[in-house]
DNA sequence: TAATATTTGTTTAATTATTCACATTGCTAA
DNA sequence: TTAGCAATGTGAATAATTAAACAAATATTA
C-alpha cells in the first residue's frame, strides 16, 4: 500500500504507534482509544487521529481503534512487502546492542549480516547474525539483497564504509558515528548521535531546574 | 549565559555544530564559513547563520566564524557552568557503548556512575566509570549531585527505575528503552528508539528506490 | 424518549521551523 | 577608484507541524 507524501514525523509516529500497540495487544485488550495511544507517547489525541486519518484508517466511535487491524495497516504502509534486509558494520558494543535489540522484533526487517575487521569476530555468529570480514561486504550484500546498512564502526572509517555500501547498492544508511556523511540522493541517510540527545537533556534539565526552583 | 526561548531544534543543532567544529579545529583551520558548517550537517547556510544570530554570535565577513570562539560560546549557552553529572542505569552492551563513547568527550558533562544488578558488574570499574548495585542508586546520586540519568536496562524495569531516579532528585532522563515513561513536569525526558530510526530509513529507502527506478 | 457523555473525523487556526531575498560589508583586482 | 564578488545578518514569506474547535455518531441513563 502506498500513501502519497506521508510527513516525516507521521512516519516516525506510525512506527511508534505500532511498537506501543504490539506491547499492549492482548486477549482482553483488542481496542484502543486515541487518547490512550496519545498518553503512551506523550502526544495529543488529535495528533494520533490526524495521523490515522492520513493513512485512511477509521476507528469505531464507541470502541476506538482495532489494535490488530491497525498494526497490520501500519505494516502495509511502512514495511516493504518483500521485506528488507539489513547489515550492521562494526560488531563492537554498539553493534551488538543493536543486533540483540532487533532480534526477532520485526519480520519484514531483518538484520542478516555483520561486518568487522577483528579476526576474533569474523566467521562467528552473534545472536543469530553471522559476521564476515569487511572485504566480503559487497559480495554478501549483493548475494543477499541487503538494502540497508547500519554503521557502528570507528568514526574514522565511516566515510570509506559508506562509500563501499553505496557502491554495493545499498538504499538506506543509518549512521551512529559522529562523522556526518555525504551520500548520493538516491540513498536515504539518517544520522543519530547520543551526545546531541544527552546535551539536549542537559540543557533543558538545567533550564527546568531554574524554572521550578 | 542564558538566551530566552531557544528553539528545541536550535539547541540540537548547537550541539552538532560544536561536535563538528571540534573535529575540524586545527592550527591551520581557525575559521569557518556558514556554508562549510552547513555542508557538514546537511543543512542550509541560512539555517546556520540564523542559529548563530539567535545566540548573538557575529562572524567576520571575510574569514567567517572563529571556530574556537564559537565552540566556547556554544559551551556557555548549552553547558551548565558548574557541570552536570550523569549516571547510566544498566551496564549491558548499550550501557557500555554509551560509556565508552562519552569517555573524555565533554568536560562539563561527565558520566560518573553506572548501576546494575548483575554481581559480576558491581563494584568494578568500566572505562573509568564505577558500577554500583541499583539499590545504592539514591544514595550515590545524592552524594555526587548527579542530575541526569540514562536508562539502558531491560525494558520491563524502566518505569520502576525512572521512578527511583525522580525520587532521587534527577532533573533529566534519556531513555533508550522501548517503554515510554511518565515523569513529572520538572523532569525533562528524552526518548530514543533505534527501531523508529531504522523503520524510517527502511520506509524512505523503499520510497526512494521506487522514485529513482 | 430525551438529555448526557464520549469519541471519532476533519476543517480551520496557531505555532514552529525553514527558506528566500536582499541590504550591507569589506576585500580584490581591473 | 570603482566594479565585482563572496560573505554575513535579518525581515518577510513560505512550509511543515501541531493544536483547537466542533459536527456527527452512538451508547448510556435519567
Ligand atoms: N552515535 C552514537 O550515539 C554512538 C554511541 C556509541 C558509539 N558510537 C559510535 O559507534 C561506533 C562504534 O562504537 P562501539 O562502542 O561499538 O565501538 P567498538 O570499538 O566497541 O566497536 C567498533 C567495532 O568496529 C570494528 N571495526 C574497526 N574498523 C572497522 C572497519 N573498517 N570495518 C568494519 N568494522 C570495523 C572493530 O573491530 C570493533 O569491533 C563508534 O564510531 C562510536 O563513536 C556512536
Ligand atoms: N532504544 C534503543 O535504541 C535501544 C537499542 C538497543 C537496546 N535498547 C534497550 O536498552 C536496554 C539495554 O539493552 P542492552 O542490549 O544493553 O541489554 P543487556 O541485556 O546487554 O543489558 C542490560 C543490563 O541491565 C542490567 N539490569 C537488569 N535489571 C536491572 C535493574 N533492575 N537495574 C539496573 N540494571 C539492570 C543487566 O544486568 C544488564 O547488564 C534494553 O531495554 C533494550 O531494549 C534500546
Amino acid at each position: 500500500m502506498f500513501i502519497k507524501n506521508l510527513p516525516h514525523k507521521t512516519v516516525e509516529r506510525l512506527s511508534q504507534y505500532r511498537r506501543s500497540l504490539l506491547m499492549i495487544l492482548s486477549k482482553e485488550k483488542t481496542h484502543v482509544f486515541s487518547h490512550e495511544i496519545a498518553q503512551m507517547l506523550h502526544i495529543t489525541p488529535v495528533q494520533v487521529r490526524r495521523d490515522l486519518m492520513l493513512i485512511g484508517y477509521s476507528g469505531n466511535l464507541r470502541k476506538g481503534y482495532d489494535i490488530k487491524e491497525l498494526i497490520e495497516l501500519i505494516g502495509k504502509i511502512i514495511d516493504s512487502e518483500r521485506g528488507q534486509r539489513v547489515a550492521v558494520i562494526g560488531l563492537g558494543n554498539l553493534g551488538k546492542a543493536i543486533i540483540s535489540y532487533f532480534k526477532g522484533k520485526r519480520s519484514k526487517l531483518a538484520i542478516i549480516a555483520a561486518f568487522d575487521i577483528n579476526p576474533e569476530k569474523i566467521n562467528r555468529v552473534y545472536d543469530g547474525v553471522a559476521c564476515y570480514h569487511i572485504n566480503q561486504m559487497a559480495e554478501i550484500i549483493k548475494q543477499n539483497n541487503i538494502s540497508i546498512g547500519i554503521i557502528a564502526a570507528p568514526a574514522q572509517q565511516t566515510a570509506e564504509i559508506a562509500e563501499a555500501l553505496v557502491l554495493a547498492g545499498i538504499k538506506g544508511i543509518l549512521n551512529f558515528t559522529p562523522k556526518a556523511l555525504n551520500v548520493p540522493p538516491f540513498v536515504y541517510l539518517e544520522e543519530y548521535d547520543m551526545i546531541t540527545s544527552l546535551e539536549k537533556v542537559a540543557f533543558f534539565a538545567k533550564k527546568n531546574d531554574e524554572r521550578f526552583k
